[in-house]
RNA sequence: GCUGAGGUGGCGGAGUGGACAAUCGUAGCAGACUGUAAAUCUGCCGGCCGAAAGGCCUACCCAGGUUCGAAUCCUGGCCUCAGCACCA
C-alpha cells in the first residue's frame, strides 16, 4: 500500500466529496494547505484525539502546507456538537495557557517545526456585523436544525442557544480565510466542516475536501471521554498507560494498532493474521502496550513498564510497585484508616469501613478485617490497584 | 408579555406532608472467577460516631414561612421548556 492510499484509509472514516477526486488530487503534487482545528478548552490530549494529529502529521511529512489551527475565537461560542451544554467561556489567558499545556502534549506526535500553529481570532474577531450576515447567506437554518444532536434537544426540550447557530458559520469561514484543500477533523464535526466546503465553493469556486476520522473506543469499547473515565491519557505514566491498554477488551486489540500506533499497515496485517490463528490476545495486547508505551514515551521506559505490569498482576508481588510512603513524626500514631484518609487513597471513614467489610484491604498479603496500626515495612494493599509500602 | 409544564444524588428518572439518606436503571467501588481482560455472579454506593443495635449532621434550585414533622404545602426569587401573543 502506498502513502496515499494509506493516507486515505488509515483511521478514515468518511471522505467528502469523495476519495477518488481527493486521490487524484494528491497524486497531482501540489502542495496544499490543510488544517485541523482544536478546540481550546480541553487541555489534556488522549489517544483518541491523537488519531487526528496523526493524521495531521502524515500530511505534514509529505510537505503539505499544514495547519494546526486553535479554536480560540470559536471557544467563545462553544461547539454544539457533541453537545450536553453550552461550553464555559474562557478568557485569552486561559486559552493561551491551555494551549500551552496542549502543545507540550501534542509534539509527541506533531513535529511543530513542519506545522503552523494559528489562531482564529486573528480573522474572526474583525469581521463586521454585516459581513457575519452576509456570510450567513451560504447557509440554511434548516440544515442547522435538522442535524440530530440538535433536533434531539430540542425534541427534549433543552435549550437550544441562536448563537449555536453560527458555529458552523465561523469554522466555514476559517477554512475559506486559509484557503484550505483539505479540513481534518473526527466525524462528530462533519457537518461543522461542510461549512468550509460550501464557502470555497461560493466564494472561491474551488473544490476543497474533508477528511473525518473515526474514533477510537474507550478502554471499555465506549466513546472515550473524561467523564466515562476510560481514556488513556498522553500523559499517563508508563506503568499507569500499559495497564490500561492491557485492561482492553480484546476486540479493541486491531483497532488500537491501526488508530492509536504507527504500526505499518504491513505489521498490522500480520498481527490480525495471528490474531485470526488463536494466538493469546493476551500477548499482542502486551505488544500493543509495549507499542503505544514507546512512542509516547520513548523505548527505554517500555520495557521496565511491562515488567511492572508482569511482577504485580501475573506475579502478584506487589513490593516492586507500592508507592513508598515515609511516615512523618505526627502520622506515626496514626491508625490504618487515619492514615489512609490523609494520604487520600480512601475519601472517607465510612468508605474505609466499607473497604474493610469487603474484604479489599490487606497488609503483607493477609486480609484484615479491623483497623490497626501500621509499622515500618507494611505493605498495604486497597482494592485493586493502590499499594503503598511504609519506609 | 400571557398561559401551562418543570427544576431530586455523576447521569437518567421515581417519590407529591411522617415508614426518605430518598424505589429503580446506569455509571462507580469491592469481592468471586480471570489475562488487572471481556462477560457473569454477589455485595456496597452522603458524612460523622459506634463492635453492633442505633444515634447525630448535611442534602431533593435559592430565600423565607406553615406544621409536632416538608423533597413533598404556602410566599417570594432564579433558571429551563412548550404553546400563544407582540414585532414601528
Amino acid at each position: 500500500m502506498d502513502a496515499i492510499e494509506e493516507l486515505l484509509t488509515r483511521g478514515v472514516e468518511n471522505i467528502i466529496p469523495n476519495k477518488e477526486k481527493l486521490r487524484a488530487l494528491l497524486i497531482g503534487g501540489r502542495k496544499l494547505n490543510i488544517y485541523l482545528g482544536i478546540d481550546p478548552t480541553a487541555t489534556n490530549i488522549h489517544i483518541g484525539h491523537a488519531v487526528a494529529l496523526r493524521k495531521l502529521q502524515a500530511f505534514a511529512k509529505l510537505g503539505h502546507n499544514v495547519t494546526f489551527l486553535i479554536g480560540d475565537f470559536t471557544a467563545l461560542i462553544g461547539d454544539t456538537s457533541d453537545k450536553e451544554s453550552e461550553r464555559p467561556i474562557l478568557t485569552s489567558e486561559q486559552i493561551e495557557k491551555n494551549f500551552q499545556t496542549y502543545k507540550e502534549q501534542a509534539q509527541k506526535i506533531l513535529d511543530f517545526s513542519k506545522v503552523k500553529v494559528r489562531h482564529n481570532s486573528e480573522w474572526l474577531k474583525k469581521l463586521t456585523f454585516e459581513e457575519i450576515i452576509k456570510l450567513t447567506y451560504h447557509f440554511s437554518a434548516g440544515d442547522f436544525y435538522s442535524r440530530e444532536l440538535i433536533k434531539k434537544r430540542l425534541n427534549d426540550g433543552l435549550h437550544v442557544g441562536l448563537h449555536e447557530i453560527l458555529y458552523p458559520v465561523m469554522q466555514g469561514y476559517d477554512s475559506y480565510f486559509m484557503d484550505t484543500d483539505i479540513q481534518l477533523g473526527g466525524t462528530d464535526q462533519t457537518f461543522n466542516m461542510q461549512a468550509g466546503r460550501v464557502l470555497q465553493k461560493d466564494l472561491r469556486d474551488k473544490e476543497s475536501f474533508i477528511i473525518a476520522n473515526g474514533f477510537l473506543e474507550g478502554t471499555d469499547g465506549r466513546k472515550m471521554s473524561k467523564t466515562w473515565n476510560n481514556a488513556i491519557w498522553i500523559n499517563d505514566e508508563p506503568n499507569e498507560m500499559f495497564g490500561k491498554v492491557m485492561s482492553l477488551r480484546d476486540e479493541l486489540i486491531m483497532q488500537y494498532f491501526t488508530l492509536a500506533t504507527n504500526t505499518s499497515i504491513g505489521e498490522i496485517q500480520t498481527i490480525r493474521q495471528r490474531l485470526a490463528s488463536g494466538e493469546n490476545p493476551m500477548v499482542l495486547k502486551k505488544e500493543l502496550a509495549r507499542r503505544i508505551v514507546g512512542e509516547l514515551h520513548g523505548e527505554r521506559l517500555a520495557e521496565p513498564s511491562q515488567e511492572y505490569f508482569e511482577n504485580i498482576f501475573t506475579k502478584r508481588d506487589y513490593k516492586s510497585g507500592a508507592m513508598e510512603i515515609t511516615l512523618n513524626p505526627n502520622e506515626q500514631s496514626l491508625t490504618l484508616g487515619q492514615l489512609l484518609i490523609s494520604l487520600s487513597l480512601v475519601p472517607s471513614r465510612s468508605e474505609f469501613k466499607r473497604l474493610l467489610e469487603q474484604k479489599a484491604i490487606n497488609i503483607n498479603n493477609s486480609v484484615i478485617s479491623q483497623d490497626c496500626n501500621v509499622k515500618i515495612g507494611d505493605i498495604i494493599k486497597v482494592g485493586k490497584r493502590k499499594f503503598i509500602k511504609i519506609v
